[in-house]
DNA sequence: TTAGTGTTTGCAATTGCCTTGCATTTGCAT
DNA sequence: ATGCAAATGCAAGGCAATTGCAAACACTAA
């Protein structure tokens, strides 16, 4: 199978074309277990073999995005907007402030809460944003 | 008491001098019941009276930041700065998306978790950002 | 395979948010 | 009141992200 259609079906059913960008871009943000800023994908794309515009990330995120691909977030410290994979099941980050490292959270432990809240207040949760921040592994030595 | 002095001592205490931008910014903060974007701060200081410039909000609410009298923080859809009273109390409100009304939730739930994230993955906690978006009780109704 | 069509891309210019350098003004201790 | 450091206005600059347009490309139909 040809490197640039991996994800020829994924786009397809979307209604849109696969063209070589794009499955290079699905492909880095797969292989990626934290979201990548667009310009991290722009200086990986083309550093590999594929010369791309940063102007072409930033569509295709977008595209991506509004196809419910990917999802966009937006850093918390700078601002920076950030995309990831949208793996459809719900995710929790841990933040480290020493090496801004995204670190995932296996579960969500929204889950309990839920029920307590309904209970107790009569309130029906619908969505909620959770963000950790704190010291990973590797920075707490330092 | 002067309109203009009115967080003096506030000022004082962090070390920086007490002026009619300083002022006016953390009145307009306090009286804001959710956080602001610089424009809108500049916006409602070039209405009222006194005249700023936008490049003067920004300075002062990175001063006001780093001394801990304002959180800072960044707006999940566009990635916009927002700038907020720092109450010091903890604490987390539920949001109905239905009347917009913030609810109070008495104890924080990230206590548990908190030495859950220590123990399995080495990650020391810092801090952490709540929110919780559902309908309330007299919502729900409708 | 090839021609045709709408989509995608590269390029350059532009926008929008925010920051910075510098001269002037202001708050405040003396 | 006076002097000095801090705060401010103004204009220019920096950087992430967006946009207009022409050229390149993916796909369809013949």
């Amino acid at each position: 199978m040809d490197e640039n259609s991996k994800y020829k079906d994924v786009l397809n059913r979307e209604g849109i074309k696969s063209t070589r960008h794009r499955n290079a871009i699905l492909e880095l943000l797969e292989e990626s277990e934290s979201p990548l800023t667009a310009e991290q994908l722009y200086i990986n794309l083309r550093d590999k073999t594929a010369s791309i515009d940063l102007s072409t990330v930033y569509r295709t995120l977008d595209t991506f995005a509004s196809k419910n691909l990917v999802i966009k977030s937006n850093r918390v410290d700078d601002g920076k907007a950030l995309y990831e994979l949208n793996h459809h099941d719900h995710k929790h980050h841990l933040l480290c402030v020493g090496c801004h490292k995204l670190i995932s959270m296996e579960d969500c432990p929204m889950g309990e809460l839920q029920q307590v809240l309904k209970k107790k207040m009569d309130f029906d949760v619908t969505g909620h944003k959770l963000e950790i921040y704190g010291y990973c592994r590797d920075c707490k030595k330092l």
